[in-house]
DNA sequence: TCCGTTCTCTCAAACGTTTCCAATACCATT
DNA sequence: AATGGTATTGGAAACGTTTGAGAGAACGGA
């Protein structure tokens, strides 16, 4: 495992280590002779610069530090997938955390970004405190946040119009003939979700629809609450003909529970979900959603903040897409 | 963005650097009072000690490359979360990147982790050759291989006694009254899936069972794949009372296709997966499966490498971890 | 008062690159 | 043969940290 340095090969080569440097990194001043002569001879010595002194001398490690709340959340390794793709591309390598969901770790994390010296952060934050969380952290280096919404805030972000996304799914549903739609499972502390409640309520205002909202103080994204909560509302009468899903994680929880009670989807009650989770699309379940553009949104982030690190911009951008309604099976036309 | 070095916080203290490194690290040979008043000192002025230059002197970047083919893979991200987990509870962190299950990807990814100096790497291989591949690169940094089984390879793994699970669920069915089980979706190229099938062979021997194996060249073991290999399974008669899916995944693929054929799950046909992905648990899919201990493969993984790494030892070690069945819904007893 | 000891701190080298600037070699032209 | 110009190479500083060796101060005992 013994390092073999620039000056091993300029000593075999019998040249200076600027020499062996300039042939490397195929910068001009050199004649076309000795560069070859220096290639072959790192090959044959298996000589690879060594990235963290180079790093040290260009002040950058081409390294983006990407904390996620879960990676084995399906949504969120989907978007870690692309956003290792672009980044590579552009030659950059991704450091994975996990926050846990946790505001406290994130924090932590992003200092140790900081620490590690990394060009630059994506952060998908634990929640939209996040941003007053991290504060005076957020300059000291060049982060864009992803998927949540930060309205206003001077940071960089990328990030699906959720209101305009749940305002669609209204729409879509009201089309297929639905008047009585339920609202399921607004969690505070997230722009996110306040935004996808916002359009919520918008839409059935410009519809002529009464909205009804299942809300909840302590709401977690995950399969398990989706499902205890809807054991809890069927457990009442069903005064609606489809509920809308403020996750997909949700409506898979909700899913379990219908199946338990004998209420068949779409026959008995209309499902449409948030986000488009690579699970919905599996055979049995097939979720109907509303759309994010994860590949998209990936390379957006990964575009946005290497903009913001290589031309050194100071200045902050807000991207914000356009969600779309993906038809599967959960839904259905109805005449009331 | 402008750095604040070590010197500078020296010259506000007005104390040597060295002065300053051993305050932040605790080393002894520092009164407690200037200890304290230059830690004090470094938090008022937002220093962070510059990891890069530290892994410069220390010879270690504290940080562990992960290589696997497709982080959105759930298999995957779920080992990548709990590797993560494991890793940073040991003051490493992880730079991920996907090698699209292709061989040539894997060495230039291996190649770029030796040149990025990470401390060690944890590969999810491509294909079984990978190790072949990975030849001579292999003694120029720690590695180890998990998930895939490299029988006597001089080289470090951690992996899951395939040929055993698979045998395991033979046994499973077998018990359940099955007597004509199909293999589904032997891959080649691949030590994990030759074990697989080996297993299965030799519980049918042991059993009395004539083997039936649906073996195919170009495997994948994608969804999309098991489904399309199904549709033509489904075409003909069928022959058998339960499938043996070498994946979880292809499982999923079968479950599409017997949807669309009418054929029912577990009525008509028992099904048993392998691997135990988080979505096999989903509603209404509820998929038997042999499972890999994801949580303690991650993290046999992590300490195997992390041993290495620390206590310098140039040994290998194989660990092989004993799988399980998992019962869900989608095999029932029959009697023939 | 002086010496030895202990404690605290400073100095400087080292890690492996990149790059600016200076120096040399080479070539053609006069 | 001398000169000028250009193409190529070498030297050295710089990046920010850790750490071993050594310097200086404080202190107690003789």
């Amino acid at each position: 495992m013994k390092q073999v340095t620039i000056k091993d090969v300029a000593r075999a080569a019998g040249v200076s280590y600027s020499t062996v440097s300039r042939a490397m990194s195929g910068s001009p001043g050199i004649s076309e002779k000795t560069r070859a002569r220096i290639v072959q001879l790192c090959e044959e010595m298996n000589y690879t610069a060594n990235a963290v002194a180079r790093s040290m001398v260009m002040k950058s490690t081409k390294l983006l530090g990407l904390i996620v709340t879960d990676i084995s959340n399906p949504f969120m390794s989907e978007l870690a997938y692309y956003i290792d793709g672009q980044a590579r591309a552009r030659g950059y390598n991704i450091v994975l955390c996990n926050s846990l969901r946790s505001l406290e770790q994130e924090r932590g994390l992003f200092e140790l970004m900081i620490s590690r010296k990394v060009d630059g952060v994506i952060l998908l934050p634990a929640e939209s405190e996040s941003y007053s969380t991290l504060g005076a952290l957020l300059p000291r280096i060049p982060t864009v946040f992803l998927g949540e919404n930060l309205k206003d805030a001077p940071e960089s972000y990328v990030a699906v119009d959720n209101y305009r996304g749940a305002y669609m799914g209204v729409e879509y549903l009201y089309k297929l003939g639905h008047r009585r739609i339920l609202y399921f499972g607004k969690r505070r502390g997230s722009s996110t979700h306040q935004l996808r409640s916002d359009g919520y309520h918008a839409a059935c205002e410009a519809y002529g629809l009464t909205p009804r909202c299942l809300n909840n103080t302590f709401m977690s994204t995950s399969i398990k609450y989706g499902y205890q909560l809807a054991q809890q509302l069927f457990a009442q009468p069903m005064d609606y003909t489809a509920i809308f899903a403020a996750t997909d994680t949700n409506a898979l929880g909700i899913i379990q529970a219908a199946e338990e009670r004998g209420i068949r989807i779409p026959e008995d009650l209309s499902l449409l979900g948030f986000d488009n989770i690579r699970d919905g699309a599996l055979p049995r379940i097939g979720l109907t959603t509303v759309e994010q553009p994860k590949k998209l949104l990936a390379s957006m982030a990964v575009d946005s903040l290497l903009d913001k690190i290589e031309n050194e911009q100071s200045g902050y951008a807000h991207r914000i897409l356009t969600p779309s309604v993906v038809e599967r099976s959960t839904c259905r036309a109805i005449e009331e």
